[in-house]
DNA sequence: TTGAAAGCGTTACCAG
DNA sequence: CTGGTAACGCTTTCAA
């Protein structure tokens, strides 16, 4: 029968007639202990199961090996593989990792905020929630000495460190993928204009468009807001103009599947009549009709290099650093037209 | 400047010149102590932004107030929806939850349950790695009094708690309505035989087939291996049977969404010459063409109700309990022949 | 109404 | 080589 209370120093230390001091010592293969009291040791500790009592641990270092992650939510793949490698990381490390959702609230964001300082975290990995604009709460992670890495949707980047993707460059990679593989009028469709992301993305769009001297046409531009029903309305829109573009990007996962089910209702083929670029992971887009052509987010790397820079950031003292994780063009089935 | 030590009680009680103890019982508003001496604490508390130290606290306790959750991966939409449900509720009852991923392998499995031990976790959820056929290691909770909750893949029924989806009742689900949509020749698309959900779910759909004295044929049976390219096999060896069926059943996503593609290459019109039904998420059914009618999990509330099972079994010595909860028919557009 | 002291499990320092 | 003791922050007796 085992007792209820796990086994402690003191059990073994009575059991062997020996001091705590003792026993703790052998169990760290300190060489001042005699190598066959050290093997008695041993053998009874593993006999009786003893695991170091990690609140004991916390208590005296103040460190409990954990970090605190908050995301917008969990379920979206871009965070789940996020999170997916930034946990491996901090397991490879001995660390353990607390996952919190802000479901894009401001008020849970700083509610989960007090939480990971309350529980004495060692470090934060966040992403923005969408609602906040104030970052107070993540200033107070200053004073608290608390490191903090953010990744995605950033902030007070002269004191955190951060990771992202690279926006703009991967928007001009994607329109200029579709301009040479037999695109001629290139549209975008994004979010609302007010996101930082949007911006960027479009910026790249029209970069690769002034590139190659190609007159930017405003109605070819759809910038309302992020989901499906977006993307839906958007390519519409698009496709009812007068003079259609030939080929669209869409600045994300959802208006991409959106603007995919419009083009089937107007009866045009993908991408003989209008080609179609998205951001999406890989299940997705080898799941619909044609495979969608994809800027892919190297998630899991993002997840690993945030980690790895929190670690740097718990064990010394660094300066805040940026790091940029480029988005990978996979080429499917959506993008290049046959005649080419 | 705030100091590196977090502030402490023995702070407090230096500051104001009391005893440790007064300061600790005015913080928990204890009866005994004079209300303007409590007041006073009670500001001087608030303005060092004093926080009890939650390691002290579970030395003491030994609590930390952490559930540990276990799955096979945290990038599957099932899962990251069924944890998102589960720290919910953990959150809701001032727990923190840490969540390690066994990635499928028995070993992997094993170890993460050895460092749930090791942090004096108070109780784990979890869903069995597919490689596990041995359950030593879940045993050895029963030993260490760490109360365990199973979901989906369980094991140990008499041991442990668990919450499942009514497989064989939700494919008898699905193929009722297949057959009473318009389809008379019902196929089923399944994973390896030896998996219990296979097992059940087509004894579901055989079940349907007898209530409506329907002969079962083997033929109209694919069961290889789950997988988006299994999917695409199976429905095309289905389609090209001398007598092919004019509806599919696949029991899990990717395979749906494999057989949907081999019927679009086969230049069939689902759901006018092949109806199809899958298990899947709200998302992704509504992003293929057309919308895919889905028995969905209730995977959120699959995930309250492992964590409020777990939090009873936490609180008090309950048996071990069982609890099913039914997927749902969402009929989308890929199911209901027209002619109808 | 308040204070002192023991104890939770561990490490580290100082003695022997 | 080994033992005793203080310390980490807190709660909880027991005394005053």
């Amino acid at each position: 029968m085992e007792k209820n209370r796990p086994v402690s120093l003191k059990d073994l230390a009575k059991e062997l007639g020996v001091s705590i001091s003792t026993v703790s010592r052998a169990l760290k293969n300190s060489p001042e202990i005699g190598a066959e009291l050290k093997k008695r040791i041993k053998k009874l500790a593993k006999e009786r199961n003893y695991r170091p009592n990690p609140f004991a641990m916390s208590l005296l270092k103040n460190s409990p090996r954990i970090i605190g992650i908050l995301v917008p939510d969990i379920v979206t793949h871009f965070y789940a593989s996020i999170i997916s490698g930034i946990t491996d990381i901090a397991r490879a490390n001995n660390y353990s990792v607390i996952i919190s959702s802000s479901y894009e609230q401001y008020e849970l964001e700083k509610q989960s905020l007090e939480d990971f300082i309350n529980l004495r975290v060692e470090g934060i990995i966040a992403c923005l929630a969408q609602e906040t604009t104030d970052y107070s709460h993540f200033e107070e992670l200053v004073n608290q000495n608390i490191p903090t890495v953010f990744f995605d949707r950033i902030c007070l980047t002269d004191k955190f460190s951060s990771v992202i993707t690279d926006n703009a460059e991967s928007a001009q990679k994607a329109t200029q993928h579709l301009l040479e593989t037999g695109s001629k009028r290139v549209a975008f469709i994004g979010g609302g204009n007010h996101l930082e992301i949007v911006k960027q993305r479009k910026h790249g769009y029209l970069q690769a468009l002034r590139e190659k001297n190609i007159p930017i046409e405003k109605e070819l531009v759809f910038c309302k807001k992020i989901g499906f029903d977006y993307g839906y309305e958007g390519a519409c829109k698009l496709l009812s103009l007068p003079q259609p573009p030939d080929a669209i990007l869409a600045m994300n996962d959802s208006l991409a599947f959106g603007a995919m089910k419009a083009i089937k209702k107007h009866n045009l083929r993908i991408p003989e009549d209008v080609s179609l670029i998205g951001y999406t992971d890989e299940l997705h887009s080898n799941y619909v009709d044609p495979a969608l052509t994809s800027m892919t987010h190297q998630t899991y790397k993002m997840g690993e290099e945030s980690c790895k820079l929190l670690l740097r950031h718990i064990r010394g003292n660094e300066k805040p650093k940026h790091i940029t994780i480029p988005a990978l063009l996979t080429i499917r089935e959506s993008s290049i037209k046959k005649g080419d």
